[in-house]
DNA sequence: GCAAGGTC
């Protein structure tokens, strides 16, 4: 392997950064023998060369160690297309392209070379993944050209630690032609289709319409790329289940039984029911008998298992979770450490160990500090029982181990609060993972009153054992009392309760890189990139609990391509690519055919997109004012105006045609103005005409000439109608309340977030009825109420238009916003509930309004254990004194008789018994 | 001026 004789050999070294090529060299030349470290300038201020000697299968060599910056070289059209203007964003998908070292990277070219004429040996040391690979093709190529004889080899090495190290450099192979293969195929996709898509949209889109988010709109980019944009997908498909969710009422009976160990609370089996009528019979039943029989206890042993070894991806998700920072920071801040040596490479997607890891030595290291420093030492005392060899997660890119500590730190001065943060939770994390389960003993006890099931669960945490470092997780429970098998009880308390179902929420950071996780978008290295692109091109925006609302422009684009049938923002695109080059790194597909193949494909969907442009213009058209400095080829798209808005008194109201077909007459004021008026569904046509309404006022409002579709509206209506939006036009009023809206909410198809819909999470959405809601739009129909309730409408805004919109939530402080129930029962009545997640508090309007005390849940009753009255009592609106007390929120009877006397005139709140 | 991927 070695070159013989007794002169060393000099060996060029290349690391990927200049602090890996630092550590490599300060590990290898440890040695005595190496004759100390030298460092020397490069022609780059920031890559040193390091030299020493080493010795390497007994030969010696002079070893030179220099590093690049990443990529040494970029991809680039040739210089005739650089230009926006200078061709057809067509012509990128055949235009030649050129790699090429830039500018900034010419000065370590000139290392490279000058290092290379002096040596025999190329040893390269860059990440050992399929970019790493790449840049070795890179380094391989520039040195070359300066030595045409160089001896070429790659170590492979996954940390900076000296085993490691010294492994690799006596492990050395040849580069793989193949991995650097399937990188070049991703580069040039992603610049061609990155490149024409978006050329296109920003000079289609960018003149054409008043761009508000920004002070500068002839600068906006509108960019479109294979990740970004899916990943602007997965904020925008979330949004629309949001808007598209139908809050629904439902019902369910709760249970408490007070003893002398405590309280147990005991949930319905049947978790919820949407029919009031139902809920309250079964509820009856249960009050007229509440006696409980205890049918089932249960106990179990249960674990709760560690987390796996710490991924990027995860670790930029607890960190989300835990400290609430940015997967951006969090990789900023885990970079710093790494590169001062005091955790693993940062970027991986392992989240197993592998055979060869020394994971006690790692524990070892951790003994001395003051706060985890004992619970190292319980875990390596064979006596404690506490060790337990990780589980693995089953993802492993070969390259990098999981993050983990290297170097142990009781915390540094230079550090940043989250420079202690980032560490403790690796360091813990480590330590967790090493650890027992922790172990509860679970009682679930079932119990029947009346026929109707309810379970009750506590939970006693036996041994905490990984919970005692890993400080972020808890193991929630209680303990209840003890019931045995058959035995009897009267309920403390019987409530029958109601909630109203609620959306997904918004996505959180940690949410988004799931899904991008999921769906392979980006690397572990550039998925937090990708997420903050997204807030750069105005495309969505973060709160301060780190969740993503789309802005009116990411919106806009993801329903332009929606509209065009593309699913442009969706991942698959990305899935096939990376698919592809697997298949180019295992040598089963040539790089050239998977390059020919997908830029033919692209290049066709690129054609279409262009051929119905149209609808990108309608889409941006629903939230932006066209400007005056386009050509108005697609001047048809923006409506005409009908009348002054009399909401915001400020912008116009125009007729507008939506991308379905449908039309509307909007407020320009949008979004700030959410004023619309929906016209009938069954509209084909139509026109703002000249004629201002004579009865309406404020005037002037422009009459519009309606052509409606024959078969749609009944024989009785004529298809040609002059109308008037102002409120005096009883036909077009009936043909409303005969044909719907034309409004996203009663459209039959199911709405824009149904992608999702089975995959929430939320508790409420647990049923199948509530999973419909999401899927089908609303059914509300509005005209003429100006009601904002629409595609573009956030459900909890439609309240805040009349000034009485809201009131302070007697449950729990918040808010309570007005809504309208679209159940059969309840059709087009107001309600107020509750903004706060997880209260489900809600009113009638009529209820609330009347003053005094909103009860809580709607309705509740509640039986006392004296009641020992055949499960009748006496009810009271205070509930303090009776033994059973009854209470309605809605005022109207829930059965047909009352349960107390079996009056059916009266329901039990009313009973003339009451009292007696 | 554009992508995504490295990294400073």
């Amino acid at each position: 392997m070695a070159g013989g004789g007794g002169r060393p050999l000099r060996a060029l070294n290349v690391a990927e950064k200049p602090s890996v090529a630092k550590a490599v060299s300060g590990i290898l030349s440890k040695n005595p023998s190496s004759g100390g470290l030298r460092v020397r300038d490069g022609r780059s201020r920031y890559n040193k060369i390091f030299e020493f000697n080493y010795a390497l299968h007994n030969q010696q060599f002079h070893m030179s160690f220099t590093s690049v910056t990443g990529h040494l070289m970029e991809l680039e059209f040739d210089d005739r297309y650089r230009k926006w203007h200078s061709c057809d964003p067509l012509d990128l998908y055949n235009a030649p392209v050129k790699k090429f070292v830039p500018q900034d990277k010419s000065e370590i070219e000139k290392t490279l070379e000058e290092e290379a004429r002096k040596c025999q040996w190329l040893i390269l040391w860059l990440d050992c993944d399929r970019e790493g690979e790449n840049i070795a093709f890179e380094v391989v190529e520039v040195c070359t050209r300066a030595n045409r004889n160089l001896n070429i080899w790659r170590a492979r090495f996954s940390a900076l630690i000296d085993r490691e190290i010294h492994y690799a450099v006596q492990h050395l192979v040849r580069p793989n032609q193949l991995f650097a293969d399937a990188v070049d195929v991703r580069q040039e996709i992603d610049l061609r289709i990155g490149a024409s898509f978006t050329r296109f949209q920003t000079m289609l889109l960018r003149d054409a319409f008043v761009l508000d988010f920004s002070t500068d709109d002839r600068n906006v980019i509108l960019s479109y790329g294979p990740c970004q944009f899916p990943t602007l997908g997965f904020v925008v498909e979330r949004f629309w289940e949001i808007q598209s969710h139908e809050p629904e009422e439902f019902w369910t009976i709760n249970c408490t039984h007070n003893s002398e160990e405590g309280t147990a609370t005991f949930n319905w089996m049947r978790g919820h029911l949407f029919d009031y009528t139902s809920a309250t019979i079964l509820y009856e039943m249960c009050v007229q008998e509440p006696t409980a029989t205890v049918t089932n206890v249960r106990q179990q042993e249960k674990l709760k298992y560690p987390p796996h070894p710490l991924s990027t991806i995860e670790l930029e998700k607890r960190a989300s979770r835990y400290f609430r920072m940015s997967s951006e920071h969090t990789m900023k801040v885990a970079e710093d450490l790494y590169q001062a040596g005091f955790i693993s490479y940062p970027r991986t997607e392992t989240d197993c160990f592998s055979v060869r890891t020394d994971l006690h030595t790692i524990v070892q290291e951790q003994q001395g500090h003051p706060v985890w420093g004992s619970y190292a030492q319980r875990l390596l005392d064979p006596e404690a029982g506490l060790w337990r060899n990780p589980s693995g997660g089953g993802h492993d890119d070969k390259a990098h181990p999981p993050i983990h500590p290297t170097k142990f730190s009781a915390g540094e001065s230079a550090w940043s609060q989250d420079h202690h943060k980032v560490y403790e939770l690796v360091v813990r994390h480590y330590l967790a993972c090493v650890s027992q389960p922790a172990v509860g003993a679970e009682t679930t006890v079932e119990i029947d009153i009346a026929g109707e099931q309810f379970s009750a669960t506590g939970r006693v945490i036996l041994s905490k054992n990984y919970l005692d470092v890993y400080r972020f997780e808890t193991w929630g429970g209680s303990m209840i009392p003890t019931y045995n098998y058959s035995q009897q009880f009267t309920p403390t308390t019987l409530t029958l309760d109601s909630g109203v179902t609620r959306p997904p929420p918004l996505l959180s950071e940690a949410d988004l890189l799931g899904c991008m996780d999921k769906a392979g978008l980006g690397t572990d290295a550039t998925m937090h990139d990708h997420i903050k692109k997204l807030l750069d091109r105005f495309y969505a925006t973060k709160d301060s609990s780190m969740r993503f609302t789309p802005t009116n422009l990411g919106e806009a684009l993801v329903m332009g391509y929606d509209d065009m049938g593309y699913e442009l923002w969706k991942p698959y695109l990305r899935a096939m690519m990376e698919s592809d080059m697997k298949a180019v790194s295992m040598g089963t597909k040539r790089k050239a055919e998977v390059l020919e193949t997908c830029l033919q494909q692209m290049k066709a969907c690129f054609v279409d997109a262009r051929l119905n442009k149209g609808k990108l213009f309608e889409a941006m058209a629903v939230y932006f004012e066209r400007s005056n400095r386009s050509n108005g080829s697609e001047q048809h798209a923006i409506g005409d105006v009908i009348r002054k808005c009399g909401l915001c008194q400020e912008s116009d109201m125009v007729l507008r045609k939506k991308p379905d077909g449908n039309f509307m007459v909007g407020c320009l004021g949008y979004p700030q103005c959410r004023n619309v008026v929906w016209l009938p569904g069954s509209v084909s046509e139509a026109s703002v005409t000249t004629n201002v309404c004579s009865t309406c006022s404020p005037g002037p409002i422009y009459m519009i000439q309606f052509k409606f579709r024959r078969l749609e509206i009944p024989p009785n209506y004529n298809v040609d109608h002059l109308g008037c939006i102002g409120g005096c036009d009883n036909t077009l009023r009936q043909l409303v309340e005969i044909c719907g809206t034309g409004s996203r909410n009663n459209s039959s198809v199911p709405g824009r977030g149904q992608g999702q819909a089975s995959s929430s999470s939320s508790a409420q959405q647990s049923n199948s009825r509530s999973q419909g809601a999401w899927q089908t739009a609303h059914s509300a129909s509005s005209y003429p109420s100006q009601s904002s309730r629409g595609r573009n409408a956030r459900p909890q805004e439609a309240a805040t238009r009349d000034g009485e919109s809201s009131i302070p939530c007697t449950s729990c402080g918040a808010s309570c916003n007005l809504r309208t129930a679209n159940t059969a029962a309840n059709r087009g009545r107001k309600f107020y509930s509750c903004q706060a997640q997880g209260c489900n508090f809600f009113v009638w309007e009529d209820n609330a309004n009347g003053g005094g005390t909103v009860p809580q849940g709607g309705i509740s009753r509640s039986a006392s254990n004296s009641s020992r009255r055949g499960g009748r009592g006496r009810s009271n609106r205070s509930g303090q004194t009776s033994d059973v007390t009854f209470m309605s929120a809605t005022g109207e009877p829930i059965s047909g008789r009352c349960f107390v006397c079996g009056d059916p005139s009266h329901f039990a709140n009313a009973c003339p018994t009451r009292g007696r």
